[in-house]
DNA sequence: TAAATAGTTTGACTTTTTTCAAACTATTTA
DNA sequence: TAAATAGTTTGAAAAAAGTCAAACTATTTA
């Protein structure tokens, strides 16, 4: 199993992570992780085709957004809200409060 | 002359507004005019083309992010803070303070 | 009125992004 | 080992976005 990439933190350019959560779909994810926690990837509350989700779900461990871990045959996301905190200060929660549901 | 819309901040979805400051020209634009006030457009320190920074004004425009109004020959762009503000609370100084240099 | 100034619009081109069927990989269960 | 489960990769198509030359509009100045 490859070992998936999570970019450090100090790397990633605002610019990434805003393009990452000016999907309405990917923006949709991260509230769900918010407010539910740990999910594995087939059950975070969006129904579209794998591929699709599968994407997004790229996109967002690449912008630093999420963490992705194996676990058996389903593979966890979770928010690196710590991170983004440090990293961004601010920026998760008002992006959380301002956003609404899909 | 046209009048410039600009939209009811109400009726603006974060999305937009992410997907806005998520280019990195865009950003330092409301960079410059976060820092210096009101600035014309051929005056907010970006070097570049003229129909490629107007292309960047109007999507900054129509995401609520910045107003425009005619003076003389030139256009005055200022950020529209306090409506930002109101609308998506501690999104805009997030996002600025986390924001580099071009 | 003519020229200069400031910026927009149009249209073409390129790049990036989104989407998803089909085929694939890795892990667990029967 | 075979089948089921969960998700990825590939590749193709369509949509969206970024760039900018050329032509245009509106306002001010000479």
């Amino acid at each position: 199993m490859r070992e998936l990439h999570h970019p450090n933190i100090q790397e990633v350019p605002v610019s990434n992570v805003l393009h990452a959560l000016s999907d309405p779909v990917r923006l949709q994810i991260v509230r769900i992780v918010a407010e539910m926690g740990e999910r594995c990837c087939g059950n975070c509350g969006i129904n579209m085709p794998k591929p699709t989700l599968s994407h997004h779900f790229k996109v967002l461990r690449e912008a630093g957004i999420i963490n992705v871990r194996q676990e058996g045959t389903q593979r966890c996301i979770s928010l690196r809200s710590e991170d983004l905190n440090s990293r961004f200060p601010g920026l998760l929660d008002s992006v959380l409060q301002a956003s609404e549901p899909l």
